[in-house]
DNA sequence: ACTTAAGCGAGACGGTACGTCCCGTCTTGCG
DNA sequence: CGCAAGACGGGACGTACCGTCTCGCTTAAGT
C-alpha cells in the first residue's frame, strides 16, 4: 500500500548487490578474523564496495554484524518429527549447527556482549535473531498440544512465563555448552538434555513424560535406603 | 628444597599493590565505559600506574578482564539452606546478582565472544571463573545425598556427564535471561527454574521432587483430558 | 599524450595547505625545543593536523627536517655586488644568516649526522640544500670570468674539481665557524676569510689578488730573515 | 696537590674497568647502529654492565658519546714532515682518515647538532675534542716560523685570529668534504686543498708559497692578456 | 672478624613518543 | 543522488627507551 519510504527517491537508486556483498563479505571476515579483528574496511574490499556505501546503510559494526549473522538463523525451522520430543531434539541440534559455525560463534557473543549498554543494538537483535527462535518454542507448544502431549492452558499469562522460561533453559544450556564449555552438542546431549527438560515440565503427575528415550540421571533406583 | 619458582628473583620485585590498583580500575573502567570503549590506557591511568606495568602482567585487554571479572565470582558460596531445592535457588539468586552488576555483564560475555577464537584464553576462563562454578554444583549434589535427597551414584562417569549437564543448563539459563532476554532473575523465576529442574532430576522414579514449591508450569492435574 | 604522474588520480586530492601549515610548524618547534625534543606528534598538533596526515607525506623526522629546513635556503641567492670579492663576501654573510637562525642550527647537523648512515637521506639533503649552495659558487665564477677576473678554464674537469674544493671549503668554514666554534660570522671575519681564499684562488701568478680589502694574514713584509 | 675529591672515598670503589668497558661499547654500538639508534640500555648490556653503573657516570647519551668519540682523537698528532706543506697535508689526512670511521661520522655530527642548544655540551666538545685539534694549528705554525717558512708575530691578537680562522676553514672543510659531500679525503685533494690554503696565507709579497706542490686551480699563467 | 658505606646486577617503575591501524567523515570526479 | 577512491582529524594501540627506584649481594677500607 503506502510505502513509508517513499517507493522512488530521486537520484540514483541504491545498489541492492551491494548489501547481499557486504554482507557475505562481513561473515567471510567474521570467519577469518573473527569479531575483534573485524574492520569495516576490510569488509567493504572484501565486498568491492567503498566505505562511504558501508555507512550510509549501517551505523556501525555491531549493527552490520547482526544483520549479516541474522541471515544465519534463516534456516532454523522446525520439521514435524511426530513427537515432541523429536521436535526439540532437532531443533536443539539445528540450533547448535548454526552456532558451530565461527561466523556465529564470536559475532553473536561479542554483539550479545556491546547489547548489554546499548538498547537499541538489544532490540534489533531481539527482533532480527531472538524472536525468531522464541517462535519456534510456541510453535512447539502448539504442536505437542495438538497431538496431546501437552495439556490446553488455562492461564495465558503463566503460559507466556513458562514460554519464556523454557526459552531461556534451550537457548541458555545450548549456547554455554557450545561456547563456554566448548563441548559438542552432539545427539547424546542433545537427547539427555531433551530427557530434563520434558521430565522437568510433565513430572509429579503420575504421567509418564512423552519421552522413550532414557536419560542417565541419578535416579533412586532399587530399594530405598533404609 | 625444591623451591619451583627460586624464591628471590634478581632485581626490584613487582609490585603488590598495583596488580589490586589495575584491577580495581580495570572494574571501574567497565562500569564506567563498558567493554569496547574500556582502553588499557585509561585503566592505567586510573590506577594510577604506567601503561608498561600493565602490559608487564597481561598481554592484553582480554586476559586483563577475565582475571577483574574472576575475582566478582569469589563471593560465589554454597550456605547450607536446609534442602537442595533451597540451595540450588540461593545460588542460581546469587550467581544472577553478580550478573546484574555492569562490570561483569558486558566484560564477561566478551571474553567469552573473545575466547571462541583464542583457546588460551578459553582456559583461562575456565580455570578462573568457570571451574569455580562448577564446584557448586558437585558441592550441591554432595550435599543433597548427604541429606538423602539424591541417590548415591553407581556410575561416575556419567555422574560426571550428568553435572556438566546441569551445570550448562543452570548457568546457560541465568546468563540467558539475565543477558539475552534481559528480564530480571528474581525469586519467582528463580523458583521456577529449580522446580523445572528438581523435577527433570528426580522425575519418573515413583520419588516426589524433593521441592517444597509449587512450580508454575503446566502439568497435567485432575483428570485426564479423554 | 604524456601525462607522467595521470593528471587527477581518483580520490579526495591532498590539502596543500597542510603542507605548508607542516613545515612551518616543524620550523616553529625547531626554534622552540631543538632537534632532539622535537615531536611529529607536537608537529602535527601545531600544524592542526592529524599525524597519520604527516605521516603520508614524509616517512619521518629527518625527511620532515630537511624539507623544512630547506625551505629556508631559498632565499640564498646571489645578487652583483660589482666584484668577485664582494659577491664572495656577500654570499658568506647570507649563508652565515640562514645558519644562525635556530631552526637551521640544530636542525641542519642534525640531519647531516643521520645522513651518515642513510644514503636516501643524504641524496634528498645534497638535492634540496646543498646543490643549491654548490649553484652559487659556479654562478660567481661564471660571473668574476665575465668581469675577467678570473681566466676561462681551459679543462672543465679540473674545473669542476676546483669548484667542489672552493665550495666545501666556503660552506665547511662557515658551518665550522658558526657551528662548532660558535663564533660570529661578521664583516670582518667574512673579508679575512675571503681574502685568504681569493689570495690561494689567485697567487704565484704575479697578479694582484682582485680584492681591494687587506687581509690581516700573516704575509711577510719587510725584509726576508735572513 | 691536594686532590679536590678526597683520593678515597668511603665504600666499595668504582670499578676502573666499567668506564673502559661502557666506552668501547658505545663506540661499538656506534658503528653498529648509529647515533639515533644507540640506547643506553643496550649500550649497558654490550658492557656487561648496569643502566645504573652507567648513569653513574655519565648524565645522558650526549656526555657518553662525546668521551666515547673524543678517545678517537687521542691518536691526532703532527709528526714533523720536513715542510709546512707536508706538515698540513699530514694532519688533513689523519683528521679525514678519524672522520672515516663511522663511530666518528655520525656520533660527532650529533653531538655538535646537540651542542647547539647545550651550552654546557659544547664546553665538554670544545674541552675535549676541538681544543685537541686547535692545538695542532699552533703547533705547526710554530714550527714553521722556527723554519722560516713563516714570519714571527708582531700582533699576538691577530695572530690569535688568524689561528682560529685557519682552523675552521681547516676543519670545516675536511669535515664538508667528509660529511656533506660524501667525498673521499685523498691525497689528491689534501695537496689541492693545502696548496689554496698556503697560497691564501702567503700570496701577495712576492714570496713564493712554500709549497712545491702544483694546485689545479686556475690561475693567470703565461702572458698577460693585453 | 666486623662494621660501614658505596658500588653493582637486575629489573620494575612512571613516563613519553613512537609509528601503525582503524574509525567515521569529507571531498573529489564519474555515472 | 549513488558510488569508488582516498585524504582527513582523531584516538588507541602495543613497543621501545628514558631516567629513577628498589632489591639483595659484593667489595673494599676502617675498625
Amino acid at each position: 500500500m503506502q510505502s513509508r519510504t517513499p517507493a522512488v527517491r530521486p537520484g540514483r537508486p541504491r545498489s541492492a548487490a551491494a548489501d547481499t556483498a557486504i554482507l557475505a563479505a562481513t561473515r567471510a571476515a567474521l570467519v577469518e578474523l573473527g569479531w575483534s579483528k573485524l574492520t569495516l574496511g576490510d569488509v567493504a574490499a572484501r565486498a568491492g564496495v567503498a566505505k562511504t556505501t558501508l555507512y550510509r546503510r549501517w551505523s556501525g559494526k555491531n549493527e552490520l554484524v547482526v544483520d549479516a549473522v541474522a541471515e544465519l538463523f534463516d534456516e532454523l525451522e522446525l520439521p514435524d518429527r511426530g513427537s515432541l520430543t523429536a521436535d526439540i531434539e532437532g531443533v536443539i541440534l539445528q540450533f547448535a549447527a548454526i552456532l558451530a559455525r565461527p561466523e556465529a560463534k564470536s559475532g553473536l557473543m561479542a554483539v550479545v556482549a556491546e547489547s548489554t549498554r546499548d538498547d537499541a543494538l538489544r532490540e534489533r537483535i531481539r527482533a532480527s535473531i531472538v524472536e525468531r527462535q522464541k517462535l519456534l518454542v510456541l510453535e512447539g507448544r502448539a504442536r505437542a498440544q495438538q497431538r496431546g502431549e501437552l495439556p490446553g492452558e488455562s492461564d495465558p499469562e503463566a503460559a507466556a512465563r513458562t514460554a519464556d522460561l523454557i526459552f531461556d533453559v534451550i537457548a541458555g544450556a545450548v549456547v554455554h555448552r557450545a561456547l563456554v564449555s566448548a563441548e559438542p552438542v552432539d545427539t547424546d546431549w542433545a537427547r539427555a538434555f531433551t530427557g530434563l527438560l520434558l521430565n522437568g515440565l510433565t513430572a509429579s503427575t503420575g504421567h509418564p513424560p512423552p519421552s522413550s528415550h532414557q536419560t542417565s540421571f541419578p535416579r533412586r533406583t532399587g530399594a530405598p535406603r533404609e
